[in-house]
RNA sequence: GGAGUGGUAGUUAAGACGGUUAUAACGCCGGCCUGUCACGCCGGAGGCCGAGGGUUCAAGUCCCUUCCACUCCGCCA
């Protein structure tokens, strides 16, 4: 029945479209103030509120930029005013008028152009809308599979607006400030080989070449390393890369790098570059000026204070490690672990058995088996273990932690990856549940010194922690054979708030040194001449001393507009399938489609 | 591959232990209204309770299967 009466009005009211003829725009919709009172204007937009008073009618008229309230007058023009009492929502119209001061007391102090209206003496009904399927509001909040099904409408709203904004000067000021610092923007293919390391590759099917497959870059790495032996000394671009694993908040199948590549360089020449870079982008996007340089901390610090190699700085409790301590403590757990660390939580002891009680399932999801834990009361330690605490042990305790009364202590028993694994990601929690973030703050910091390898139990190898192009320290570079778990590399991870924003390296320049590197990581020179000769022989003809870094783009405006996805700040995202919902990609193809790749499809029909 | 949260009108949500006609707000449609700005007032329409199966005299509610969205683990050099 809506549909219908709706389908009615829509119909009649497409009689009243009228092109745009030669009317042009004078202004958008945020920028008409007290000083154009007079003006000539001419407005185009969305219709965002109607309020039909029978004799005035006021719309809130809506473009990227704002809103202005324009008025039709049955005084002024009557004609004008007759028409307009078919405006809806979202109704398109461009309107011709003129600027005037509102009322005494009639002022909209949120709004940009509170103080002026426009009279309208002429309009235009450039399109009509139907009713659309969630209002154009910041205060309703639609389900997000709505949202991407009608991405276009969503776009309209102010929040996804005023995000796509904020993208472009973001990457504006990236362009601004490379170009500046004697970069060249240069374009690398998209058609390209697929590489055997690292996340799984978007495979492209060659028509030309049957049986034959391109790959879609996981990030222009091995192409920008080129740039340099081709003598272009500085280069970046704003690239979109491929990643066909699963998505998270904070990860999309494709997503875009601001990607870097800088000659005769050290770490120091590319992080101080980087520091300009990302300060240059506050300043411009937010306004907002950064500290430089950025505080370092090596892996092993991370790693040991924090639990995780991008630690978030913006509150304390960290954690320490206690193995010492409880190594013959009658509690089995402790003493026989290999590892005991402990995180204390200033003031925790008014968490409820109910919280602790979800902390220890938030564990879990780590591998943990559960979640000791001590409250520091005046008279008593109140703890499921504390019975089997000596007095050592809790003297340790005190000292190591620094211990008061109203603390709780967490802890955590086991091998090295699960504990802080476990207990570093509780502290995030807990730095959310406690309300210990303040907002609005940036808590820069670079990491250092990473391995450069890790050990992967599936394939029982070596695996590059960065990537295989990454150089060890000049010091560990005799240990490549002999104790590859000890060689650091020469990698930078640049870290915002507990998020990991950017990480780079500098790279294997020489044959000899890649070599040695891709024999570390099991492969057999056959192998890896097949699959990285061009790269190889590039090196051996005069490639210079390079490195570089690359940026999660999408990650980095999704911090500097405050929000929690990066789907809020990227105009088309893909669901956590993997689908569009707007298009219904991916979607299958014809036959013929098929039979000139010369694929065909494992029958699956069959039950 | 795994764990969890959610799916009820166009939208956002409420719906104790299974029990008469499934609520509310906003939106939509019609009417009235010359200073509203999330206008106001009066009236109205709108539902396969995600889908399929089962238990029951009776299912939005209980059970099973499945689809979709989201969060996380694995994965993501």
């Amino acid at each position: 029945m809506q549909q219908d009466t709706e389908r009615d009005l829509q119909a009649e009211h497409q009689k009243f479209v009228e092109p745009l003829g030669d009317w042009a725009r004078t202004h958008d919709c945020a920028s008409l103030t007290a000083k154009d009172i007079q003006a000539e204007v001419c407005l185009m937009g969305w219709v965002q509120f109607r309020r039909d008073h029978g004799g005035l009618i006021f719309v809130d008229l809506r473009d990227r930029a704002g809103l202005t309230q324009v008025v039709f007058s049955p005084e002024i023009a009557p004609e004008a005013h007759e028409k307009a009492r078919i405006l809806r929502t979202e109704y398109v119209l461009a309107a011709r008028g003129y600027v005037r001061a509102r009322p005494d007391g009639m002022t909209n102090p949120n709004l940009k152009t509170g103080e002026i209206e426009v009279v309208i003496r002429e309009w235009k009904l450039l399109n009509t809308a139907k009713t659309p399927p969630f209002l154009i509001e910041d205060r309703t909040d639609p389900g997000e599979n709505l949202r991407l099904e009608y991405r276009y409408m969503d776009l309209r709203r102010k929040s996804m607006a005023s995000n796509m904004i904020l993208r472009h000067k973001a990457a504006q000021s990236v362009r601004r400030y490379l170009d500046e610092e004697g970069f060249l923007e240069v374009e690398t293919p998209f058609l390209t080989r697929s590489t055997p390391e690292g996340a799984r590759d978007f495979l492209v099917p060659s028509r030309v070449n049957q049986g034959q497959f391109y790959a879609l870059p996981q990030s222009p790495q091995i192409f920008k390393q080129l740039l340099m032996v081709g003598g272009l000394d500085r280069y970046f671009q704003i690239v979109r890369c491929f990643r066909d694993e699963d998505l998270r908040a904070d990860r999309q199948p494709e997503f875009t790098q601001i990607d870097i590549e800088m000659s005769f360089v050290d770490e120091e020449r590319v992080m101080a570059m980087a520091e300009g870079l990302i300060a240059r982008v506050f300043k411009d996007a937010l306004g907002k000026a950064l500290a430089l340089p950025f505080p370092r901390l090596t892996w092993e610090e991370a790693m040991r204070r924090f639990g995780v190699d991008k630690p978030d700085t913006r509150f304390g409790l960290e954690l320490e490690d206690v193995t010492a301590i409880v190594r013959g403590s009658q509690f089995r757990l402790f003493s026989a672990a290999p590892l005991v660390k402990a995180m204390r939580v200033p003031g925790g002891e008014t968490l409820s058995r109910k919280e602790i009680d979800d902390f220890t399932e938030f564990v879990k999801i780590y591998g943990a088996q559960g979640l000791a834990w001590i409250k520091i009361r005046p008279d008593e330690w109140q703890s499921p273990i504390a019975k089997f605490l000596s007095e050592t042990e809790r003297a340790g305790l005190v000292k190591a932690l620094g211990l008061e009364v109203g603390d709780i202590v967490f802890f955590q028993a086991g091998d090295l990856d699960m504990v802080n694994a476990a207990l570093g990601n509780l502290r995030v929690h807990l730095g959310g549940h406690l309300g210990l973030i303040k907002p609005d703050t940036h808590n820069f910091l670079w990491v250092t010194d990473f391995p450069l390898f890790e050990y992967d139990k599936e394939e029982q190898r070596h695996v590059a922690c960065h990537h295989p192009f990454t150089s060890p320290r000049p010091q560990d570079a005799d240990k490549l054979r002999s104790d590859p778990g000890r060689v650091k590399a020469r990698a930078y991870d640049m870290v915002l708030n507990g998020t990991e924003v950017g990480g780079g390296s500098i790279r294997n320049h020489t044959a000899p040194m890649q070599r040695d590197m891709f024999a570390a990581l099991g492969f057999n020179p056959e192998d890896a001449e097949a699959q990285f000769g061009f790269l190889m022989q590039a090196l051996e003809y005069g490639a210079p001393p390079h490195g570089g870094i690359a940026f999660g783009f999408d990650r980095l405006v999704m911090l500097l507009a405050g929000e929690n996805s990066i789907r809020e700040v990227i105009a088309f995202p893909k669901t956590q399938k993997a689908t569009c919902l707007l298009t219904n990609a991916p979607a299958q193809v014809e036959p013929k489609q098929l039979r000139e790749l010369g694929l065909r499809l494992r029958e699956q029909e069959k039950k």
